[in-house]
Parts: structure tokens; C-alpha cells; sequence
DNA sequence: GTGAAAGCGCTAACAT
DNA sequence: ATGTTAGCGCTTTCAC
């Protein structure tokens, strides 16, 4: 390592005080101007950066932000967290990034982790066995001892925080209906995350849609798959047996199994049998036929996210807590029907 | 934010003085058993962690390690961030993660912002501008004041560091006389990343193993294209107008356009055409046909780039420094009819 | 306008 | 065995 430049080198330089240096640097209107030029020439010269541990523990604050994220390698996960990253940098933020592989263990473990003074705030979106088994203390704890915190995309009512989402009732309610209008009449829903947040909210705006015109209609049906394994067996075996002219799934590997399933059995898509799912991204674009699915904004997403905490961050008083819904929107592709004026097609 | 727990609080508890209280917890000879115990017990009581910052800035260490990725939204960076997570994790580091987004610009802006304290070494492969223009300056620069850095699947030669790759070379020459075993005689082969460095060794090891039996084949055809959307203009104008039975993608999202194309254009897969693709994954596994693909051990090359850099971290003496070649493996999937005995079939 | 000094929370060399 | 002290590099109050 080089001999290290701090305040004292440039101090010892310019023959000033550490602290003429420092207020030099920030711009006080302490120091003169001739001052004020020449430590900040030097610094420039030098390359000097001020040392960030060093002001972190006399600012009592890192710059850095904790995002909790259950799976990367979903595309949704994915694009999220490069909003994420994009805006943090902008901003001056770094991001600590922490996979939870879904589970409430290593969730729970890592808030706990951070709760003594490595990160301003934290992000996150909540895994699927903490959304299951309803254990919230840690979020809890993590507000309560001041740390502010964004969730997205997976809330929990129970924690009072800033929340991003979008409308997955209306979103699945309305895509219902156009698959409704586009001519199916048995519906059925698929999915791997019944039970989180957002999947609770699919499957009610699948109902209610469905529930409006029962009478031209199927009864409204969820299947759930702990797995995709389950899904060759299952799914394959509900067609079998039951009469289904569209699927929507709410998870963006739901509609691409279902898919590949439907392909095998010969079934003509979307003449047969319509698909939606969620999360645009590669896999549904490149997926034969190309699947339509519901844009999530997931970039968007990202960035309200950390301009929120942000704005948290550098706010004294605590005014109230938001739940900001950004739009999502339905990409036509080819495994529907619906055809629509004035829907995108790719 | 709760009044902050210290060494001093506990320290003003027990009557003892701060150092005592440092040393119990990290369980100083120097103290009593008696003593240690005290402030041990006190210390889980009242879940007591130490200041990461404080102690950073004494230890001068951090703890965070920074990860500089081209594109999290290609599986292939996904799966090596999860390892690499998750391996840091298990040591206690930190990942920060910047998405360089594929930018020289970018790239060099956090190498330079990291230079002053924030992290303890860096994990990066390199963006696709950088190796096309060669400017590795920044890497040569964090080298030389002193951080690790491990390089891994897009390395730099010029750059004396430890590395994590594949044989590339090996690989696409064996998967090349795969090909030429199963029949194929004019293969071709394609991608986005000719002019990086796993790009071109790919290239050397096709072209190699054509040469040998150049009698038999048609010549070594490498078509290049800088972004997906010249796949449908070029791939498609050069099949119509040439002879190809098989296709070589190096990276993992030609092989699923190459495969679109092909399939449009009503070739029979692999009867007619043989796709290989480079990284596993969700896309290659749910493609039509499912794609034969080399799998690139994403998840190995990530632990073993956190791995090698802890070490690094932990070593006094500078021993040299070393490439480490993980083996990759062709999972043999319906897009090829190589067929050997003992290939893994999904 | 500039400098001295305190202190963020911690560790460790050096007393006692 | 325990305490005192110095100092990591920085910002900021307070003195001059």
C-alpha cells in the first residue's frame, strides 16, 4: 500500500492546520479564498479522496444501503436490483447486496447483522418463507431501533414503512377480463408464491374478475406448485382431466413451464389455450411462442426505491409513511388473443 | 435511533474500563476468567455488537469486498454473484456491487471511487469496452496501492492478478469435434463477444479443432454481432444463402436467438441444425428445442474468486499469483445429437 | 481567517 | 489482571 494521503499530508504541505484543510475542502465560508484555492489545488493534484471510514464514524453515516433480495436469478429480482444500483450511484450510495435464497433465516440473520452501524437503511423485498410463516420481527426491530426501511414489490401490512408496489389486484383483475373478453372461459391460475404478498393479491384479482361473469364462466381455479418439478405432474395432469382455454400464471417461470408443457401436449397457443404471465424480460420474449406477460417496471421500481429511502435518509422530522403504486403494464406477444387497440407489442 | 450501545455503556456498567471490556470480548489472556465471563454475559444480554465502522477504521479493514459485474441480467453473472455472496457471507465479508453495465467509463469511475478505503480488495470481470479498447489502467492502478484483486471469466493478461476461468479453449474445441463426431461438417459460430477476452479464446479453440480435419469441413466461419437485433438481419441473410448443420454460440443469449431464427425459418433442430450454446441456465433449458449448452460453473467460479481473495487478504507475504482453470462441462440437451455415453441429459 | 482540541467507537501498546 | 493512553482520519466547536 502507498504511504496514505489524509488531511495531515495536505496540511503538513501547505504548512496550514488539518482543520483549514478540511473546511477548505467542504467549502466553508470560514476560510478565505486564496485558501480555499490552493488546498483545494493541491487536493486535486494529490487525487486526494477523504478517507470514507474515517467520516462515517464522525458523520454517523456510511453511504451505504443494505438490499435484501430473495432470488437473483429472476429477471425481475435482477432488473430491480440494477435500478437499484443505478440510482444508489447517482446518488453517492453504495449498495450491500443480500441474496436471501427465499429464506427467513438468512433474512432475519443479516437485519440483525446490520442493525449496529454499516449501513443508513435498508431495502427490501421479503422472502418467501418469512412471507409464509409471517415472522416479522426483525423488520420490526430493525424500524424500531431507526433504521429506515423500503419494501417493494413484497409488503407486509403488519410493518409500517415506505412501501413500492404495483397494482397486482387491477393489473391481474383487468388481464383477466381481457382474456375473458378475447373469448376463454376457463380460466385457471398457476403459481409458485401463492402465499406472498403479491400472490395473494393476483389470485384476488383473478377471482373478482372471474366472480363477475361466473355464469359464462368456469369456476375460478388455483393451482399451486411448491416447485417446478410439480408442475409436470400436476399441470399436465389437470389438462387431462379438465377443460382449460387460458392460464395465468403469477411468477415469470410459472408461464414459461406452463408453456412447455402445453407445447407438448400438442395444444395450439394461444388457439387452444391462452397464456399470461408475470415479469417481462428475455426468457418470455424468447420463448415460442412469445409469451405475453405483465411488465412489472421493475427498473422503476429499483430507483423509487432508493429515492425513497433517500429522501428518508435526509429528512429530520418523520413525516408519514407511503405506499407509492407504480403502473404496471400488459406486453402482448403472441400466447394471446386479446388484441387490444393501444397495448405494446414486441 | 435508541440510545447507541458501546463498549463505554458496558464499561460504565461493570465498573471496568473500556479496554478491559474490548479485551474480554475478544477474549484476551490478559484478562480473568472471572472477568471475561462478566463482561461476556453482559455483553449478550444486551446484544452487543461492535461498531463495524470504529473498528474498520482501527483495523483498517473493512470487511466489504467490492464486485465489479458487466450485466447481472445474463445468468451467467447471476449465478457467480449468488456464489459469491454466498461464500462471502460465510466469512463474514460484505459484497458491494457495482453493475458496470459493460462501460469503461463506469468501470474505471468505482475502481477509482473504491481506492480510498472503502473495501478490502475487488472480485471484477471485465467489461466488454474495456477489453475491446485495452485500457486497463484502473486495474493497474488499485494493484498498485495495494488492493487484491481477482479477475475472473473476463481477465486481462496485461494484468498481473490472481484469476478464476474456464479453459475456454478446451472447451469449445472439444464441443467442436463433438460436433464434427456427430455428423456436421459445416458449422459456424457466432456471438456478441468476439472481441473479449473468453470471446476469443472461444474463437481459437473452434477454429482449432475445424482446422485439424479442414479436409472434411467447410472453413471456419465467425460471425459477429453487436447486438441482438443484427442477429435477425445477418444470421438469417448468411443461412439463407450458405450451408450450415451447426451452430456455436459463445455467449448464452446468441444460442437462444440463432435457435428462434433456425426455428422460423422451419429447419429441423437438430436434424437439420445443431445449436450449442455457452452458460446453463433457466433460457437454454426452457428453449425450444431445449438447448445443449456448456455450463460454466457460475456458481464454483464465484466461491472460488471470494475464496482466493480472502486468502490473498489474509497473506503477509505476497506469494505469485495464480490462474485457477474450474472445469466446465457440455450438458447435452435436444439441440445437438452429439449423443456420447456419460453426458449429463437434463 | 486560522488553529487547537475534542471526539466518533474501537484496539493495543504500554503502564501499573 | 486491569487501566491509561494514544491514535485510526475525519469534522466541528470554540478560541484566538
Amino acid at each position: 500500500m502507498e504511504k496514505k494521503l489524509t488531511l495531515k499530508t495536505l496540511a503538513k504541505e501547505l504548512n496550514v492546520s488539518v482543520s483549514t484543510v478540511s473546511k477548505s475542502l467542504s467549502g466553508s465560508k470560514e476560510i478565505s479564498t486564496a485558501m480555499k484555492e490552493k488546498v483545494q489545488k493541491l487536493a486535486k493534484q494529490y487525487n486526494y479522496t477523504p478517507h470514507p471510514i474515517a467520516r462515517s464514524l464522525k458523520m454517523r453515516r456510511t453511504s451505504n444501503i443494505c438490499v435484501l433480495i430473495p432470488n437473483i436469478l429472476a429477471n425481475f429480482f435482477a432488473e430491480v436490483l440494477m435500478g437499484i444500483e443505478e440510482e444508489a450511484s447517482k446518488h453517492g450510495y453504495n449498495i450491500i447486496t443480500i441474496i436471501t435464497g427465499e429464506s427467513y433465516e438468512k433474512e432475519a440473520k443479516n437485519i440483525h447483522l446490520f442493525l449496529n452501524g454499516a449501513v443508513d437503511g435498508f431495502i427490501v423485498s421479503i422472502a418467501k418463507e418469512t412471507q409464509e410463516t409471517q415472522k416479522f420481527d426483525h423488520f420490526q426491530k430493525a424500524i424500531d431501533v431507526g433504521y429506515p426501511m423500503v419494501m417493494f414489490d413484497r409488503v407486509a401490512d403488519e410493518i409500517h414503512c415506505d412501501k413500492i408496489v404495483i397494482d397486482d389486484f387491477n393489473i391481474t383483475y383487468n388481464t383477466t377480463k381481457d382474456l375473458i373478453d378475447s373469448g376463454c372461459r376457463n380460466i385457471i391460475f398457476i403459481s409458485t408464491i401463492n402465499k406472498t404478498s403479491v400472490g395473494k393479491l393476483r389470485i384476488k384479482g383473478y377471482t373478482a374478475a372471474i366472480k363477475e361473469r361466473k355464469k359464462e364462466l368456469a369456476a375460478p381455479v388455483v393451482l399451486e406448485m411448491k416447485n417446478f418439478q410439480e408442475y409436470k405432474v400436476k399441470l399436465s395432469g389437470y389438462l387431462d382431466e379438465n377443460e382449460v382455454d387460458a392460464i395465468i400464471s403469477a411468477d415469470e417461470l410459472s408461464a414459461v413451464y406452463a408453456l412447455n408443457i402445453v407445447n407438448s401436449k400438442g395444444y395450439k397457443i394461444p388457439e387452444e389455450i391462452s397464456i399470461v404471465g408475470f415479469t417481462d424480460g428475455i426468457l418470455p420474449e424468447n420463448s415460442t411462442p412469445p409469451l405475453t406477460t405483465i411488465d412489472q417496471k421493475a427498473v422503476k421500481i429499483g430507483k423509487t426505491s432508493v429515492n425513497t429511502l433517500i429522501k428518508r435518509l435526509n429528512s429530520e422530522e418523520s413525516t408519514s409513511y407511503t405506499t407509492q403504486v407504480i403502473e404496471a403494464e400488459l406486453v402482448e406477444r403472441q400466447s394471446t388473443i386479446i388484441s387490444k387497440g393501444g397495448i405494446k407489442t414486441t
